[in-house]
DNA sequence: CCATCGGATAGCCGATCGGATGATGCCGGG
DNA sequence: CCCGGCATCATCCGATCGGCTATCCGATGG
């Protein structure tokens, strides 16, 4: 009774090199694998698999964490394993929040790949070391947090948007801008729009 | 006759993906793999390749530019075909800079990948069609290079100082500050601190 | 049930920024 | 020897920002 895994990630040679990998298992296997979300949504519907192994950066158009929440949405859903290279504080907490029931990266060695897989199959919740003392870190300290809305400002803010800008990108008011990047300064203990961004580049909150 | 790589890419599963990729060849052969620089200059001293596939982002330690200069430094060096996966003007001149004979993306199918090594076994250049574009943009206009000066006032800015505190800092009037600021907007193609604090970084022209 | 929080909105006002324009002095290559 | 790039400084002015104070609403949670 092998563990049937479907791929989603927009690089052929990763799917092809991932496959490769699972072919080597006894208890492990493809059956299927998808670039973007639409493809991703049909073969998942039409194969069930136990497993989605996601990658969160699909390049253009919906990002990972929207595939996967809307895997997570169909009836008997499959277990996603999110597999990807960064892991911004933003990018795994979306993720997670998605529905995902673990957090790999890439540079993971495949034993540790395939052991992952396994334990999601099973129910586990498997994060990367590396992931797990990010929400460690988050869950210890009583620190200020970005919410949601606030990373979306700081990444307009990041490409060099003025409040105008980012209001109109954002479908508010530029009071809303105003009052975001307030709590932005507050909360990342900077009182300029450029410290703002040098700040979230460092602490991982946004990335590029 | 066939062609003989080595990878170097510090994720199992895509030094793993390749080779069965590769694998899949009759006239291409893995003679190798390493994921760091020590590694990979062992490996390709010993097994000779022709070609080295190199991943640019190494996680820690030297980059892949870096690995790349190195490997070309040797007597009789391979040529180095860089497969990563981001490619930002900086990325890619400082790879071909190091003497990489091509530049190719991740999200490239494999069958164009095959014809890349084989191209630059042949000693071709070979380019994505993205990274060319990019290249001809650089060489179409006389490349903005930010002065010593003007990196300076991208580190300050980049602690959120403003006009006068930089002009303090460096002991200069606050005119000349703003006059390095224009200066740095022109060449970065922006025209705001924020923005230019996000390109100075992603062109890691000052580092987080 | 009420406190708290995230999010959205508003107005005010002084400080700062960004663009335009122009000028001076130094240095190195053609 | 002159030109261009770099660095320096100055002035003007409209646009934008940042801080402050306040209100409103829906969701979350003691």
């Amino acid at each position: 009774m092998s563990v049937r895994v479907v791929l989603v990630d927009d690089h052929p040679v990763v799917r092809a090199g991932l496959s490769a990998l699972i072919s080597g298992t006894d208890d492990l296997e493809v059956v299927g694998e998808a670039r973007d979300l639409a493809t991703a949504r049909s073969i998942v519907a039409a194969v069930r698999p136990d497993v989605v192994l996601m990658d969160l950066d699909l390049g253009d158009g919906p990002g990972g964490a929207a595939v996967t929440a809307e895997l997570r949405a169909l009836d008997d859903p499959p277990r996603v394993l999110v597999l990807t290279t960064y892991a911004t504080e933003a990018d795994i907490l979306r993720a997670l929040d998605a529905g995902a029931s673990g957090y790999l990266l890439k540079d993971a060695p495949a034993p540790e790949l395939f052991a992952g897989i396994r334990a999601t199959a099973r129910g586990e919740t498997v994060l990367a070391p590396a992931v797990a003392a990010t929400l460690v870190r988050r869950a210890a300290s009583p620190g200020p947090v970005v919410t949601e809305r606030e990373v979306a400002v700081l990444e307009l803010l990041a490409q060099g948007l003025g409040n105008r800008e980012m209001a109109k990108e954002l479908f508010v008011s530029e009071a809303t801008v105003k009052s975001h990047l307030s709590h932005i300064y507050t909360k990342l203990g900077v009182d300029t729009r450029a410290g703002a961004v040098a700040a979230a580049i460092e602490r991982r909150i946004i990335r590029r």
